[in-house]
DNA sequence: CCCGGACAAGCTGTATACAATTCCGCATCC
DNA sequence: GGATGCGGAATTGTATACAGCTTGTCCGGG
């Protein structure tokens, strides 16, 4: 049948993970399914889905809104990262074939002179995400990958942010990351993978913390 | 406002943890909402988040259906029960309060008689269930709660079959890990309890692989 | 000047109607 | 006998209408 209600939800679910709607503001429902040329209905099972993944809140009798972003949800975010990501890389130092591995060394090869100055920082993000989630496949859990993209999703915009100021060590540490896993090496990968994203939530959160009041500032 | 969907959302919820629904089926919409006497867009409402908590499947033009049940599937969910919980359990050890242990001895007094032969194999798979979030809420981290929740959910199922030749011996499981969050031991506690998900991990998967042909035995 | 209540406008919650699609049985053909 | 195509019934996808709640404003009282 015709896809128009996942249309719907593929442009609100960016829109949410792209913060496009303002914090503590109801998202009027007859206005944006205008502006996405559905009706109400589709619109709502779309939201309905991205308030249980956690992309948005709905307060029975208000409404939908966007996600509030306080410093506490990203560390509460980056600490679920911090469990399901090691818990993928060691799986994945058991489970891993070696053309796998070789595929992220190509990958990481690829895409080495790009992690530089010049490139918008939505695309090292990108890029980023991309290699984490290609450890987390070779886990060969899907729900464990799930939760992953789905945590990506929620701290995403604040990553854009927090990105500008290591977009030259992200490679390297990536790369050091991957050694480990090459090697085999559980317990150096797992530790690696926990010492790179304490690091980032270390960040991250300072950012958040700096920045509350410029986030919510109205965006229109 | 009246919270008829909040109502069929939980009722849904239930059957689905419950896997009232025959698996490879479609849900039909107008019989269930006639049952739950609500109409068809509340229930799809529902049904939506359900699917995006992964209770449910959903196939565009073709409906609702109950989530596939496979080894596989168990394997994976508990995979990230671990990954979750060590996790939580390692953050209790550094943050939980004096009293909130205390609480969680008591809760565990309180209940030691009730993991006998007679009580039902859902209330053991209750208590069980509650002892693991008290833990985890004591990492003081709602996302993780969250996902661990939710994660019981899917698997409620099988561990209703699973727990029902483990009733004695979880109730000491519990006590062990318990005290090396007691003795603040943050690497004691992580190994226990992964010991312990790990051997439920084996034992609802083997049910699960020697029962897949009857659980799919249609049950009307 | 501030507080409180009532009214009005707007929005959300739900039911229902209809269009589009899928499904299933049956007949037909190879 | 098995595959294929067709048509009607059933089911899903979406729009729309309306009821009930929420919210903001305005007016009156303290």
């Amino acid at each position: 049948m015709s896809t128009s209600v996942d249309l719907v939800y593929e442009q609100v679910r960016q829109m949410a993970a792209n913060f496009e709607f303002k914090p503590a503001e109801r998202i009027n429902e007859s206005e944006l399914s205008k502006q996405l040329g559905a009706s109400r209905t589709p619109l709502r099972e779309a939201m309905n889905r991205l308030t249980a993944e956690g992309l948005l809140v709905f307060e029975p009798g208000r409404g939908f809104f966007c996600q509030p972003l306080t410093p506490e949800l990203v560390v509460h975010l980056y600490e679920v990262r911090e469990a399901l990501e090691t818990a993928a890389i060691r799986a994945a130092v058991e489970r891993a074939g070696d053309d796998d591995i070789a595929a992220i060394r190509q990958f990481l090869s690829d895409t080495a002179e790009r992690y530089a100055d010049g490139t918008p920082t939505k695309e090292i993000v990108r890029l980023d995400e991309e290699f984490h989630l290609m450890i987390a496949g070779l886990s060969g859990n899907p729900e464990l990958v799930n939760m992953i993209k789905l945590t990506y999703e929620r701290i995403r915009y604040v990553r854009w942010i927090a990105m500008r100021e290591r977009i030259d060590i992200t490679h390297s540490a990536h790369l050091h990351i991957f050694e480990a896993l090459e090697n085999r090496d559980a317990q150096a990968a797992e530790d690696r993978m926990r010492t790179h994203i304490k690091t980032h939530n270390a960040e991250a959160t300072e950012i958040v913390g700096k920045a509350y009041s410029n986030l919510y500032v109205p965006q229109h």
